[in-house]
DNA sequence: CGCCTTTGACCCGCGC
DNA sequence: GCGCGGGTCAAAGGCG
């Protein structure tokens, strides 16, 4: 399971952190703003070589030495916005393919240090849900990659990023 | 001064 | 057609 790359790479501190590694920085008292979990999003960016599950829940627990960090991939899913094919000579053909990826972290901060540079775009209170959702843009130029933090309804310890689209440039391999 | 956040308005798809 | 909900825009202000 391509999760299990990750929750290796994220017990391995020497991971490589080339592009597309990700960095979650869980502070629960700012005591640990200097502990950093590594593992590789780019693995789960790349969804071919993800299996096929009906149930698209996976649950990393983090080992103990993480502080209590937890990370939970809830959500994985592969959206293709074709051009609906009943609907042909329609103005709005669109042909998109959009990974998104979400994951639960229990985190008493919702900005996640992924090492890339976020541009908050817009703020939205969700219906069912006390917390608003964020909406936030990859800051270099071009780059399509979004993501949406919000606090979980269910249970405001953890926090839902989810990540939607592939970065296409280095990734911040300064770290 | 450049980049960021904030915030209300706007847009669009969808269900009724 | 209309209202609602989710997503985005963009003007204005803040901050380093």
């Amino acid at each position: 399971m391509r999760i299990q790359s990750i929750t290796m790479a994220a017990n391995n501190p020497s991971a490589n952190m080339s592009d597309g590694s990700f960095r979650s920085l869980d502070s629960p008292d700012s005591d640990f703003s200097n502990q950093l979990i590594n593992f590789e999003l780019s693995d789960i960016f790349e969804l071919d070589n993800w299996p096929v599950h009906d149930d698209p829940t996976f649950v990393v627990s983090g080992p103990s030495q993480y502080s209590g960090n937890e990370v939970v991939v809830t959500e994985r899913s592969r959206s293709y916005h074709e051009g609906s094919s009943n609907n042909i000579g329609s103005s709005r053909e669109r042909k998109e393919v959009k990974d998104k990826v979400a994951f639960k972290t229990l985190s008493q901060i919702e900005i996640l240090d992924d090492g890339y540079k976020w541009r908050k775009y817009g703020k939205k209170m969700v219906k069912d849900s006390p917390n608003p959702r964020n909406y936030y843009r990859c800051s270099i130029e071009s780059c399509p990659v979004k993501k949406r933090v919000e606090r979980d309804k269910e249970d405001c310890r953890y926090v839902i990023t989810t990540y939607e689209g592939v970065h296409n440039h280095q990734g911040p391999s300064q770290f």
